[in-house]
DNA sequence: GTAGTTTTGTATCGATCATTACAAAACACA
DNA sequence: TGTGTTTTGTAATGATCGATACAAAACTAC
């Protein structure tokens, strides 16, 4: 019935996702995203709307995947403190070995914006939530299989780890002696 | 010998400080600062440089109050994890009183630039070296007066609360619960 | 007062910003 | 082979970006 569309929809949001990742949202022009996405202005805008839209889309695809990928790690059949180091460590990792040291999307997002984007602001709670239900019931786990001390409170734990979490990774961004970081998760693992 | 200047310079550039610490170095315009600062473009690339040599320099003007603060608390003669505490508690407080929720200005600008700015890169890095320089030192003391275990390594457990300064820094720039942030403070001194 | 120096205000620079009008192009279906 | 529909490319919109040219204004030193 029509003219059919020449990208992958998926792909692109993919494209900008990394763009916004590295840059910012203000320090992201269109033609940033253009270039990166190999369509045109029109076709973006009538595919993803405006920039904030796409923005959100972006970060949200972001969100989905490190859910997925947290959610998944918590499935193992290993002891929680183990499950806990490698996520910790993964974070780590990923973030040193990203060779545009780009940090968390999330983090970064935060940091820019959720203090003036209430839509921005909303989406960041509600992902503190999320992560902080899984890291509370990994330690609820972790409590009825005895590892974890059951007189501890497991959402000040999970509060704990997240803190943690975020810390990270915005250490990783500016210090690159990766065995000085897996030390201190030495330190992280003995509070719990 | 000249006409002399209607503005005082200190106080502009601690309002150029607040304006970027809200909005970020790509999310300030020029026009902000001017509007903020009360002064007209020319006098501002008169006296600041242009806009990246002035956000350097509000920047500056940021750690050196942040160092003089921590160095002060670091300095009084109290138990050393009551001064841990008070550090880390009085860095929620802050941020949740903050009405702009801006969360810390460093933080903000590793996440902005730190990837992609070599100058930002260095002050952040050399930023962190300082603070857990002063962390090492005070963890140290109290290591000879008994209070912290001398078998731990007082680096990494200076890197560790390094990290949880940070983490606190992004979280509560989104979480308000008071109480919640401030039971996390148990977590974070049991490890040390 | 006058000369010399610096700051100020105004007005503007070219470049880029996010966004869109418009028409040619490319497809599905008849 | 048309017809209808949507995407594409080009080109442009007004607004704002960071940064300055220029001259009037304001001061000090003589």
């Amino acid at each position: 019935m029509a003219r059919p569309k020449k990208f992958d929809e998926a792909a692109g949001l993919q494209k900008a996702m990394n763009v916004f990742w590295k840059k910012g949202y203000a320090g992201t022009s269109i033609s940033d995203l253009t270039t990166s996405m190999e369509i045109n202005a029109p076709s973006l805008y009538a595919t993803y709307g405006d920039k904030h839209k796409l923005f959100v889309s972006a970060l949200q695809t972001y969100l989905q995947s490190q859910h997925e990928w947290m959610r998944q790690a918590v499935l193992e059949q290993k002891p929680v403190r183990e499950i806990i180091r490698y996520l910790l460590a993964t974070l780590i990792d990923a973030t040193l070995e990203d060779p545009e040291r780009r940090g968390c999307f999330m983090v970064n997002t935060i940091t820019e914006m959720a203090n003036q984007d209430t839509q921005v602001f909303r989406i960041a709670a509600d992902n503190e939530n999320q992560i902080r239900s899984i890291l509370a019931d990994l330690i609820r786990k972790g409590q009825t299989s005895g590892e974890i001390a059951s007189e501890k409170d497991a959402e000040i734990l999970a509060s704990f780890l997240f803190i943690n979490f975020m810390g990270i990774r915005v250490i990783a961004a500016t210090n690159s002696d990766k065995k000085h970081l897996h030390s201190a998760l030495d330190a992280i693992l003995s509070a719990i």
